[in-house]
Formats: structure tokens, C-alpha cells, sequence
DNA sequence: ATACAACTTAAAGTCAGCTTTAAGTCAAGA
DNA sequence: TCTTGACTTAAAGCTGACTTTAAGTTGTAT
């Protein structure tokens, strides 16, 4: 069973000229014409085509996609290397979460200050307040955020 | 105390090229200026820097931010839209989060896939795999990346 | 056979977020 | 006072990832 580009582009729900720019990119070279010219995707090209959507969400850029395809294409002779570009993309991602958690602990802060604020009606009422009357998850977070961490020695 | 551009870019660690931007692009409307026209940055705007660096860790465009930078100069009356944005982000956060574990799962997958692979010294032992082998908490990963989710009725 | 929607390409356009360049000004030390 | 390094602006340039346009081709339905 075969799909042109505009069948499998709303089977995943992007647009068709997404896939010609990545076929012509190079992150495409299973894709099969027909004779005419017409791009054939077949069901076997979800699987690539999920990849390459999952290490795009893991922040690769289009040439490091490329790249990968590439080794695909080349065999088993490359399967160490694809082995530690996967790793190396786990601990990316995993520090990108760890980034984003960090990010989440000063929205909480804020989301506190300006909850308090509004009670209060007015931001004022953060003022010289005594650092023992913030809730304690959110000591350190103030701390930072007042002094961030020096550059120098 | 003050510091100009340079020095506080160095303590936070980004071009001083980045901050004239910021400014330009109305990120910065606290900064004051001496008599001669240079940035004058003082201690009490780290924070608004720090805040600035979240919301856009967070996610957010310049044009976002310069909109809330816009709420905090124009103080106490717009207090809760500030709060709702903070409530918004927060959740756009969560979101990505969610994503980025999504992400991961797969990128586990495709480890343990070229692990055996590398240890069989081809892929080829993948081919016509009874699924029971396969790991159980790689299943629906691997049953996903065959059959992505249908987009039709 | 013809119409017509969906395909093809190359090339140009768009957008965000900076970065670089050019020409000039400021301010601290010798 | 002069030099010098860091500052100033406006404007142009760059990168990545698409998107749009224009001109033409394919293939299915009538």
C-alpha cells in the first residue's frame, strides 16, 4: 500500500510541503517515485518518519537528522555510531527536563508572589518582608533570583 | 552601584550585543542612562533579568515578554493578568515536560534496539521478531512507532 | 479526450532571534 | 589634553526551519 505526499502528510498531521523540504534535505532517501516522478510512501516509511519526528522533539537539527539517515542507509557498519547518538540525545533530553523543572520552580514562585499581590491588592506588600514569612519551598528560589550566581572569582 | 552593559553581561553570561537587542526590542524599560547616553544596570535589576531568562526558558517571545514587562511598569492594575500569564506558562511548561518524557521513552527504545543490535552485529535480528521478546516496557513503543495514531474517522 | 485536483521543482519569501558592521561618542588613566 | 577601550545607534547580515510562489506534469474521473 502506497501514499502520496499528501495522504501521509495528514496521516501525521504536518503539512506536505514540510516533507518535500525534508526529502530535499536528505532526511528522505527511502521515499520510492513512481514513474511518472510521484512520491510513493509505503507503510513501512511511518517508522523512519516517527523517528525522525521523535529526535526532532529531542531538539537534532535538520543536518544531524540528516546524518543519521545517512548511517540508516550505510548498514550495520554504523550501528555503534547510531547507538551513541541515541545516548547522547537521552542525556540531552534528560537535561532539558532537568532545565525545564528548574524553570517550573521559579513559575511557582511567581505564581505565589502575584497570588499574594492580588490578595493584597497591591505588589507592595513584598517589600521588606521579613525572608521567614515566604513559604519555605520558595526561600531559595527569592535568594536566587535576588543575587544569581557571580561570574567571577 | 551601576554596572554597564558589558559588566552585567559578563555576570550573566550573555553578549553584551544581546542585551542592547533586549532593550531595543523594549524588554528592558528599567534601564537607566547616565548623562552621556550609556546603560546604567543596577543590583535590583538582576531580578528583572532572571525573570526575563525564565520567561524565556519558558518558552515565551520577546514580544510576549516585552507585553509583560509593558504589565510591571504599569503596576498594581494589572496584577492578575500578570498572575494568569504565570498560571499559563506554568502549564505550557508541564506540557513540554510531559512531551520531552514522551521523547524519552522512545530514545530508551531505540537504545535497547541498537544495543542488541550492536551485540548480534546487525539490525537484521529485529526482523520478524516475536513480540513477546521484546522487552515489556517497549511494546507500546514499538507497537506506536509501526502504526502512529490514525488521524481519519 | 479532457478536465482538474494533486503532484513536481527551483527559487524566493518569511520569521524569530540574534550578531555584525560602521560611524561615531563617552569617560577614565597617563 | 590625548589616547584608548568600551560605550552608542541604525542598519544590514545571518541561521534554521520552514512556507509560498510560479510554472509545469501526472494521473484519475467523467
Amino acid at each position: 500500500m502506497f501514499y502520496t505526499v499528501g495522504e501521509i502528510a495528514k496521516k501525521l498531521n504536518i503539512p506536505p510541503s514540510t516533507l518535500r523540504y525534508y526529502d530535499k534535505e536528505g532526511l528522505l532517501p527511502f521515499v520510492e517515485r513512481s514513474s511518472g516522478g510521484i512520491r510513493m510512501f509505503s507503510d513501512k516509511d511511518f517508522e523512519s518518519l516517527s523517528v525522525i519526528e521523535c529526535l526532532k522533539k529531542a531538539g537534532m537539527s535538520i543536518k544531524d537528522i540528516r546524518l543519521f539517515m545517512e548511517w540508516c542507509a550505510q548498514g550495520d557498519a554504523t550501528i555503534s555510531d547510531r547507538l551513541s547518538l541515541f545516548r547522547r540525545q537521552r542525556e540531552q533530553v534528560l537535561s532539558q527536563i532537568r532545565q525545564l523543572e528548574e524553570t517550573l520552580e521559579i513559575l511557582d514562585y511567581k505564581e505565589w508572589y502575584y497570588e499574594t499581590a492580588l490578595q493584597a491588592g497591591t505588589c507592595a506588600i513584598h517589600e521588606n518582608t521579613d525572608p521567614q514569612k515566604i513559604p519555605k519551598r520558595f526561600q531559595n528560589i527569592q535568594r536566587r533570583l535576588h543575587h544569581p550566581p557571580s561570574q567571577d572569582p
